[in-house]
DNA sequence: CTTCAAATTGACAAGGTTGTCAATTTTCGT
DNA sequence: ACGAAAATTGACAACCTTGTCAATTTGAAG
């Protein structure tokens, strides 16, 4: 393994020199950055990222922190990071924080910063995006931050990248709305998530646009699992004037209404449409396939890291608050016209 | 931030005291050892990771290769791997490497192992675990391996952990088989990897012991993919002589099976078993529930890491070679005893 | 109580990089 | 052509730990 000094050695100057050129640091002469060059590519050398982090005080390193990795969204998410990353020097660790006691989560994640090497920044995903403490304590170890999803962290530094759930769940709403439904039903995300009450609200402004009542009766407290929406499907189709449709806040909950309709030998989308959020994998997969709203999350994944390394690289000409990607309504069997005794 | 000469003083010692007490290593008093394990705690103090690279040639980090950890299967690997890495304080970061090109995916390998802080251990997945230019070239570097599946890689160095694939796909044909199928289908996974070969001679013997021959109609090169599923699906559905059941090398395929089906009109379980393998989460979530092979993929990334760790820390009492996990045949509503024309 | 071996402890260098600041060279105005 | 300012380059320290080896202390044996 070949260190500076050889390339300093063959090119014939000094240490420092070749250390400007790998650093594409100023005041150097074109002809000895071509000199380094070559030496570092005849000796094949590679910068030792240990003396670098030492020293630079830098890990080229950065964190994923998420409470569950498990499932399509921070998977998908984590995938944009990984290729974000990679195509940037850097290096994406995953840390895992699954304790639902807050003190034992603020516990770990100090942990994590200090224990092992310490990330230049952290990627939060929901719903740690959206922890105030968890902002106080990055805030704290001066741990630059990027947010997929959960914007309106009061006062919030870091930058970020979201789309604008409340307009999707509003356009998804609406969508029903137009296909005659009156009795939707909406099952809301775990409680806490900042996209569960921007769901709801999407889907109330939708119905009082239309004079429509929020009716208690229609709407579950769901978990973001499978289950949960296994339950509230179940508890929808048994009550005496049931919902013509219903809108879970993803798609996993949607499945678990399919679920539950399969039970009762109620077909869909015939006698219940069903819709879902997030277009995961399952999505397609499950029948009738869902219509659902398509959320860019390898392309939320990338952006956020790449937001987060030009703030890292104080090439930080970009904007610092979030940006908002375009997301879709993907219409696919679960939904259909309502019919029947209109 | 202390550093150990702030714990020597403190503590009254030298730095290389500290050192040792720090890293166990023996020579030290009983006496010292509590002294400097109090002032280790008074002043907060943590070893900062990248002199102890730097000097100890160590980077408590372990990298997770694959060549995507979208789906179930890397994902849920990951999740035991990250966990496991934790509880030992090790770090996992993620590497993708997503060429087709062999040569290329040596290069993009070998630039992880040089360009960013190199792992201490590597952790493989299929198919790179079972890639003989892979084994290679981490030999050529000295990193110890951990692979998960694959074991038979000639002459392969490193610890291992897997399911008996070969016995796990014998004994979902032979269930399908006591189901008085006698016609069954099979997709195949992408070639190249070993699991596509072993579950295949998995439904091969199991047939075999019933002096049935694989019918070339019956067996699809699928791409452990959701949509060569559901062309396999259309393929076998429309032969003159249709199977009255269809064992997918893993869920994602049977799923696509089942939608073939669905679109065909043809009914499941009444009129074709599906059968899945892995028992990945989207099994439970369509209708019918997949009747498929657990896979204890949770315990097999802790069990690779943890194995991987222990021969990194010299505590080289475990055994070298793979290490069989159970498997288990979950039953569920994909699958029924054939009924009619007999 | 002396001598020698073993156990314990510490001083110092080394690991590969970057920051600081001084030395050197180039550039430009006159 | 001369001096001053600017640009370029380099020497050396610093980052924090661990390995080496020598110094010191302890324990055992005579």
């Amino acid at each position: 393994m070949s260190k500076m000094k050889d390339v300093a050695e063959l090119a014939g100057v000094s240490i420092k020199t070749v250390s400007r050129v790998l650093n594409n640091e100023p005041h150097v002469q074109e002809r000895m950055r071509a000199r380094v060059r070559d030496a570092v590519k005849k000796l094949n050398y590679i910068p030792s990222n240990s003396a670098r982090s030492l020293r630079g005080n830098r890990s080229y390193t950065i964190s994923l922190i998420c409470n569950s990795h498990r499932g399509n969204y921070v998977n998908t998410i984590q995938f944009g990071a990984v290729m974000a990353c990679q195509a940037r020097g850097y290096q994406l660790s995953i840390t895992l924080i699954e304790y639902e006691d807050r003190q034992k989560i603020l516990e770990a994640l100090e942990n994590r910063l200090t224990t092992h090497v310490k990330p230049d920044g952290v990627l939060l995903v929901a719903p740690l995006a959206s922890d105030v403490g968890v902002d106080k304590l990055l805030r704290e170890h001066k741990i630059p931050v990027a947010r997929v999803g959960s914007s309106p962290i009061v006062d919030g530094e870091g930058v970020g990248v979201e789309i604008d759930d409340t307009a999707a769940a509003r356009e998804m709403t609406e969508y029903l709305l137009s296909l005659g439904h009156q009795r939707i039903a909406f099952v809301r995300g775990k409680e806490g998530h900042i996209a569960t009450q921007q769901r709801f609200q999407g889907y109330e402004a939708a119905l009082a646009s239309k004079n429509i009542k929020v009716d208690a009766d229609l709407v579950y407290k769901g978990q973001f699992d499978f289950k949960s929406g296994l339950v509230a499907g179940e508890k929808f189709l048994s009550l005496s004037n049931p919902p013509t449709a219903a809108f879970a806040a993803n798609d996993d909950m949607a499945a678990g209404i399919l679920m539950a309709a399969k039970q009762k030998g109620i077909k869909v989308p015939e006698e219940l449409s069903v819709a879902g959020f997030d277009d995961s994998e399952i999505a397609e997969k499950i029948w009738p396939a869902l219509t659902t709203v398509h959320q860019p999350l390898l392309k939320l994944g990338e952006g956020a890291i790449s937001k987060l390394i030009s703030v890292l690289g104080g090439t930080d000409t970009e904007e610092q608050h979030p940006t908002i990607l375009a997301h879709e309504l993907i219409v696919r069997q679960s939904t259909s016209k309502i019919k029947g005794n209109l």
